[in-house]
Parts: C-alpha cells; structure tokens; sequence
DNA sequence: AAGACATTGAA
DNA sequence: TCAATGTCT
C-alpha cells in the first residue's frame, strides 16, 4: 500500500471500469489524476482544428468535472510526459504511477524513458492492460506462437474466455472508491492540487509546466463539425441506442453505407469514453437472449468486428514491425508506383470513380469514414493507382477521427494484401461491381458527389455518364488489374527462384 | 449462378 | 483437409 499515487489517463478517458485507475485506488491511501496534451503528438499535427483534439479536450473537461464534484481536480499538462509525468509525480510525493498499457512502438519507447525516470527517483510504475480483453500472449496457437489468421484466432479467442467463465468481461468497480469527500476521500482534494498546480506554474528552479485551460492555450481551435458526442456520457448513449435499433440487423445492413447501420463506437473505443468490457458484455447479452437464429446470427456479426480489432491489436504486439513494412516478407520490397498526381486525386475524391470519391471526401467533411468503403477507397490506391498502402495509411491517419493505429495499419495491410491472411489473387476490389453491390440506389454517392445528383445510379456504378466538374476516370479499372497482378506475381516468382 | 481461380495457415 | 470480408465466366 503506498501513502501516495499519481493516475494517469492516456486513451482510456472514463471515470468507470479503469483498470489501472482501479489498481491505483485499491493500492494507494490517495491518488491525483492526469491528462497529458504530448507535444511530441500534437506538434505533428497539421490542423489546428483537430477533431481528435477537440473530442479529448471535451472528454477530458467530462472527467474533469467529475472529479471537482468529487473535491478533486485533473490535472491537464502540455508538454512531454517524460519530463511531466516524474516532475508531478515528485510535487505530490507520489510512490507509485499507474497508467493503461498502449501497445505503439512510439507508446512503449515513451513509456520505457518515463519509468526509467520514475525508477531514478525511486518511484514505481505500474501499467494495467485495458483497451483489449486479451493480450498478445494470452491468446495463441498451441505452440505459443500468435495466429496470423482470424478465423482459428477467434475460435481460441472464445475458448479462452469461456475457460475463464467469462472473468475478462468483469468490470473494474471504481465507483465505490470515490464515493467520499473531505479526509476519507481517496482523491487528493482539490486545495492542495491547486496548490501543486500554482507551484508548477511559477519560474523556478525548473521551466514552468504548461497547465492547459483551454485549446487555445495549445494553439489549437474547436472543431466545430465534430460528428461524434464526446465523453462517456455520450458513447453510453450510442451503445445503447446501436444495440436498440442495429444490432439485430448488423450482419445484413453494415455494409450498405447510406443506411448508417454500423456502431459508430470506433472513436469512443479508440479513446476509452467506451469499456471495450462493457462493449463485450453489452453484445453477449443480447446474443444469448436471441431465441430466433438470423437475430443472434446478426449481433454475432458485431462480435466479430470486434475481436477483429483485438486482432490487429495482438498482430502490432506480436509483430510490431508491421508498423514500417508488409507483414509478408516477399512484400517488402513491391516496386509501388510514385506518382503525386494519382495519389493527390485519390485523397481529395476525384478520381472519376463515384464510391471511392464518396468514400475519400466523407472522411475529410466529417473525419469518418464507413467500413467497407474503406476497404473500397484503400484497394483502389493500392490496387488501381499501385500507390504504397504507407501513403494511404498515412492519409487517413491524419483525418480519421478513430484513427487507431492496430486497426488502420491491419486493414491497409489486408487491403493491399501485404499483411496476414493469404490469397492476394482474390483480393482486387472491381470498384463498379463494389459500389453496384453496397450502394444501389447511389445515395451514399450522390450525398457526398453531389455533381451526379441527377445521374441514373446504374450509369454511376457502370461509369457511363459525363458531367462538368467531376473528372473522368483517371485509370482503367481491366488494366490496372493486370498490372497489380503481374506485380505480385513478378514478386512472389523472384521469392520461388530464392528458395 | 455454380464453379474456377489457386495460395497458405491451422489443426 | 478446410477455409478465406471476391471476381469473373
């Protein structure tokens, strides 16, 4: 039991079913918590309007806020955590800091240098896994060795939490830890955090701590079309309202875009507002209470999106080299194309093929983009343009709202058949026959192209119409077929002659 | 509209 | 041996 302990919030944004937030305040008489902006981050970021900012910003205030009801307060820095988080944790006498497990190699490395500053000062660090139900090491093939395929995967996923008779699911009960106020509080109180805070800020010995009050204190701006409620009050309502009115049709609607039929939970499990547990046991619930089989049929389909996204995440844990390259060794080295035009045109949405444009400019105007018409816009780079997937990896890493590394990289990977799961030759997406198929009637395309509002939705998916201000297709769909394949097959013949 | 395409990991 | 978020004939 330590005297004092510092909490720090990284992409677990919630007041409920923390793991390490539990962990902290079962092991120390009082903690303080802490959000920190990382300049290493944001520096990188182009836009001063960020989405992803702006929902932290505002989940964060949540939490916040709860804490000050609670006679408490969050700390929230500006700076490099791996100077911040030792200095704080030095101002509050702190023992020990306890913080959720990320799993980015750029993550680990940070996380590397603050414990080894922590050890210096002679103060613990403690890390909880609780973004995932299972890490890399816990689900595996007989031998030990991670899967690299999903199917097999999923079966051992199941089976290991069903021999654990479900205990991964459990929640973390934090809520009868900050129940108290006053001297029986488990939280610093807030007059002495104000006096830390009014310590930290003074010129002294060592730089001010940037204490951050608002987005612009960081020299960022409100985004202002942020489609997706932050703050865990508002995933809550999107679990709940998904669950009512999507989940027993998931399996047969997710796919068509214009139907909104998905969770739209990505970014509140991408920044913990959402238990990915709660998530879990919210699904096996209504799975279990389905008497009539299409029914559970479709919420099993949700189920496995999920454990698709604890398998990109165990696939960067276990391979973290994915993170530079293919996963496949003989798709190290594929001569991508380098043409800025081709791509330019790909990322703004006017490469002439209505689904990928629809694709590309709803994840600019609303910093989302659906499922399927990713892997759609992400074949067509790849496929098509034989751009890099890094390139388009990349792209949607700078807008996508949920952007979460294990996830976009797995995909873009898949997509462009350089990652786990085999057969290249199947995987070339006809983006007519993909857009006649998940988006017949063209709304989905007429929402975001409008120039072909008054087009005919079989002449979009055929290509065969002409109007001023949208451009002609910019490739040959036959064509660039024949050249990828002749490209994967160029690499997998030079990979035989080696062996 | 069923079968061909044809590779690879997992059991 | 089976399976694999497809395409093409």
């Amino acid at each position: 039991m330590f005297a004092k302990g510092l909490f720090w919030f990284r992409r677990d944004l919630r007041l409920y079913d923390n793991a390490a937030l539990h962990n902290a305040l079962t092991h120390c008489s009082q903690i303080a918590c802490v959000f920190v902006f990382d300049e290493n981050i944001l520096g990188k970021l182009a836009d001063k309007d960020d989405r992803r900012i702006t929902f932290i910003w505002k989940s964060i205030l949540e939490i916040q806020e709860k804490l000050q009801k609670l006679g408490s307060d969050l700390f929230i820095f500006y700076g490099d955590p791996i100077d911040l988080i030792p200095k704080l944790s030095s101002s509050i006498s702190a023992e020990a800091v306890f913080t959720n497990r990320d799993y980015e190699t750029q993550a680990l490395t940070r996380d590397e240098m603050v414990q080894a500053k922590l050890n210096e000062k002679k103060i613990q660090f403690f890390t909880s896994k609780d973004q995932i139900i299972f890490e890399a090491s816990e689900v595996t093939k007989p031998d030990g060795k991670p899967y690299t395929v999903f199917t097999p995967f999923k079966k051992t996923w199941y089976k290991t939490l069903d021999n654990h008779e479900y205990d991964f699911l459990a929640s973390y009960p934090i809520e009868r830890h900050l129940k108290s106020t006053g001297v029986a509080s488990r939280l610093i109180q807030k007059e002495e955090i104000e006096s830390i805070r009014l310590k930290l800020s003074k010129p002294g010995r060592n730089e001010p701590v940037l204490q951050v009050r608002s987005l612009s204190d960081m020299g960022f701006v409100e985004a202002k079309d942020l489609i997706v409620g932050a703050g865990s009050a508002a995933a809550d309502e999107q679990l709940d309202s998904f669950i009512k009115t999507h989940l027993l049709s998931y399996k047969d609607q997710r796919d068509f875009p214009d139907l909104r039929a998905t969770s739209n939970l990505s970014t509140h499990l991408r920044f913990g507002t959402l238990s990915i547990r709660k998530c879990f046991r919210a699904a096996l619930n209504i799975v279990r209470a389905q008497t009539e089989p299409k029914a559970k049929e479709n919420a099993e389909t949700w189920l496995s999106e999920l454990i698709w996204r604890e398998f990109y995440s165990m696939i960067l844990q276990a391979y973290p080299h994915v993170q530079e390259k293919a996963f496949k060794p003989e798709y190290q080295n594929l001569m991508w194309r380098v043409d800025e035009k081709l791509f330019q045109a790909w990322a703004d949405g006017m490469t002439g093929y209505p689904i990928v444009d629809a694709g590309m400019r709803q994840l600019k105007q609303t910093g989302l983009m659906h499922n399927r018409v990713r892997m759609i816009t992400a074949s067509f780079l790849t496929k098509d343009l034989l751009i890099d997937w890094r390139k388009g990896e990349a792209h949607f890493a700078r807008y996508l709202l949920d952007f979460d590394l294990a996830s976009n990289n797995g995909g873009w990977q898949w997509a462009s058949s350089t990652g786990t799961d085999a057969v290249p030759y199947f995987r070339i997406f006809n983006p007519s026959l993909q857009s006649g198929k998940f988006d017949p009637e063209a709304k989905y395309i007429k929402e975001f192209v409008p120039e072909l509002k008054n087009i005919e939705p079989a002449k979009i998916h055929k290509l065969e119409f002409s109007v001023a201000n949208y451009p002609k297709p910019i490739i040959r769909h036959d064509e660039a077929k024949n050249a990828v394949m002749s490209l994967f097959k160029r690499t997998t013949a030079m990979k035989d002659k080696e062996s």
